[in-house]
RNA sequence: GCGCCAAUAGCUCAGCUGGAUAGAGCAACUGCCUUCUAAGCAGUAGGCCAGGGGUUCGAGUCCCUUUUGGCGCGCCA
């Protein structure tokens, strides 16, 4: 929590447990277990700053009535030593508290020292953690399916950084087993066809129709010519193989970058089985004795770890899938012994969780320590019709695609609005619009409607300055209020964000920020007012600009100074 | 058949570890620009929180069940 509001909530706690005891010593309640201490921001303004609730939790261990207890509680209330000036009981029972003065200006005082930092916290502890995402085959295009999973894994990090994590951004890459072997019967389709004409050629039932496929073989035809025709198909796949990957992989990383998202670390899935850390897993299953053989397959006793039983190593001796995956989740947790370890994956994947997490029990990793955030499939929606899409079919709509069609800001800001578990409907036509109904230009007009403000004055020779208490209590209607007090939860905000994974939350804090600060724009003037109240409000607007930009600037979502 | 996820305003979604009268945005209707950006603000209207049980001071939230929808359930990845 911001300093702030975290000393704010413990010193209250502090008043309302010491009004509590000396009620129960005082004989005014008689004695009972005392029940935990909650308190909560209410939704409804009318009910305070904070509310508690111990005087209801508390109805039944001190057989009495909860209005007789919040009472008793009140009367012995002292309050001078917080930041909160009066407390009042309403509804069935409730304590409802409301802050001081001295707190606003405060929240504005801590938003203009912290500047940029304003928002960070120490939750984490510093804890290591990888987030690994999108990681899509280096087969073809990226699909928008991983728009979304960039955009979510990205924002992730970036709230975890923020909340005192030390994140690291991974992709990884299969760049070997039977998908890529599938690939390169593909390419090596396509590059014969070339030469031999399509008729001659057949095309693999379950290959990449997709025309990128296609422009590879060209590219490779041009560099090679018809050398590779008469080669064994062994030695030419792995040339084509060998030709196209590296090019596909540069394609994702460009393609996410002009998405803004960037790695620290591209992870091979070929380095896992050149330096026999795939081979090695399957040893340690053996030497634990997690395994069995049946039908001349490798089987996993999953049933002992928490998942169902499954094939290692298939009866033509090659390993599954998972494997490779339990080596690099191994690599992630052991190897390089990251704290945490988290997987931004489709809904498509649930399945295959439990076996992942049931290996790394087996390896004796604590497989807590692998988190999975489950993302819902994205239906992309144009003209009020769902687009289907397929990869292999090579129609599916890319990222690429999506990024002509919708400036980076919407399609990041949009993809954002959704919480990760919810399936979402793509809109295009409502992604492109560049009007009010694109959340997205309604937050960014909020700021640069600050920066006319700040830029008018400045004109003027008025330049924000440090506020005393006073000139910022001046800061009083409901709107200036209402405004400070949704700044002062930024910090934590962020916290719950990374708590639940969920770094849509940070949009609709966002969102509620602009729509506070349009509403005091629309009822309180900056320029022209009297001196300290000019100077109070120059303050306040500082601070939401500087909150609007460092919650943009976390999603990496422009901040224009002027539309 | 089994498992995972969901179901809240006409549409898209919130609802924080159970709290007070269920909220936004869009769409519809009505107002507000000679003063810092009207990409804005104010107001009206819109709901059996899918149905039914249970848990308790208190349930949209937790448990069970039914219905509907999405996705999985291979020696594919």
């Amino acid at each position: 929590m911001s300093l702030l509001v975290a000393t704010a909530k413990d010193h209250l706690k502090e008043a309302i447990l010491s009004a509590l005891e000396k009620a129960l010593a005082e004989g005014a309640i008689s004695k009972g277990e005392v029940p935990p201490c909650s308190l909560e921001v209410p939704a409804d303004r009318a009910h305070g700053d904070w509310s508690c609730n111990i005087a209801l939790a508390g109805a039944r261990a001190f057989r009495c009535a909860p209005n007789k207890i919040a009472e008793a509680i009140k009367e012995r209330l002292e309050l001078s030593a917080t930041y909160f000036e009066r407390c009042e009981i309403a509804g069935p029972g409730f304590l409802n508290f409301y802050y001081a003065p001295r707190f606003y200006a405060d929240v504005l005082k801590e938003i203009r020292q912290r500047g940029e930092a304003y928002g960070k916290s120490d939750f984490g502890g510093g804890k290591r953690v990888l987030v690994e995402f999108v990681s899509a085959n280096p087969t073809g295009p990226m699909h928008i399916g991983n728009a979304r999973g960039g955009v979510l894994g990205d924002s992730l990090a970036s709230v975890l950084s923020e909340a005192g994590y030390q994140v690291e951004r991974e992709f990884y890459v299969n760049d070997a087993g039977n998908q890529v072997n599938r690939y390169s019967l593909s390419l090596e389709a396509r590059y014969l066809q070339i030469f031999q004409g399509e008729a001659a050629v057949e095309f693999p039932e379950d290959g990449y129709l997709g025309p990128d496929v296609v422009e590879n073989a060209k590219r490779f035809a041009e560099k090679h010519g018809d050398s590779y025709v008469n080669f064994s198909s062994e030695k030419r796949r792995k040339a084509l193989a060998q030709f196209a990957l590296p090019i596909n992989i540069q394609g994702l990383h460009d393609d996410l970058l002009r998405y803004r998202v960037e790695y620290n670390t591209w992870f091979h899935e070929s380095s896992l089985h050149e330096n026999g850390a795939v081979e090695r897993v399957i040893e340690l299953f053996q030497e634990k004795g997690a395994t069995y053989e049946k039908e001349g397959a490798l089987w996993f006793k999953g049933e002992e770890y928490g998942s169902e039983d499954f094939v290692l190593v298939r009866s033509n001796g090659v390993p599954t899938y998972v494997v490779p995956d339990i080596a690099y989740h191994y690599n992630k947790l052991v190897t390089r012994n990251f704290d945490l370890a988290i997987d931004v994956l489709g809904a498509d994947h649930h399945g295959y969780v439990p076996r992942l997490k049931a290996a790394l029990t087996a390896l004796g990793v604590d497989a807590s320590r692998l988190q999975v955030v489950m993302m819902q499939m994205v239906r992309l929606v144009r003209d009020g019709e769902i687009v289907k899409a397929s990869k292999r079919s090579g129609k599916a709509i890319t990222l690429v695609t999506l990024l002509e069609e919708v400036p980076v800001d919407a399609a990041r800001f949009l993809f954002n609005s959704f919480e990760p578990n919810t399936r979402m409907d793509f809109d295009l036509d409502l992604a492109v619009q560049q009007d009010a109904q694109n959340p997205v230009y309604y937050v960014q007009y909020a700021h640069a409607r600050i920066c006319s403000i700040l830029k008018n004055l400045k004109a003027d020779g008025i330049e924000p300055r440090d506020c005393t208490e006073e000139e910022l209590s001046l800061l009083s209607s409901p709107e200036e209020i209402e405004l400070i007090r949704h700044l002062s939860a930024y910090t934590d905000e962020l916290i719950q964000a990374a708590r639940t994974f969920d770094p849509a939350r940070i949009t609709r804090y966002v969102v509620n920020l602009a729509t506070l600060f349009h509403k005091f724009y629309n009822t309180c003037r900056v320029k022209g007012e009297e001196e300290a109240l000019m100077a109070a409000r120059l303050d306040l607007c500082t601070a939401a600009r500087t909150v609007i930009r460092n919650a943009l600037s976390l999603f990496r979502v422009s901040a224009p100074e002027e539309m």
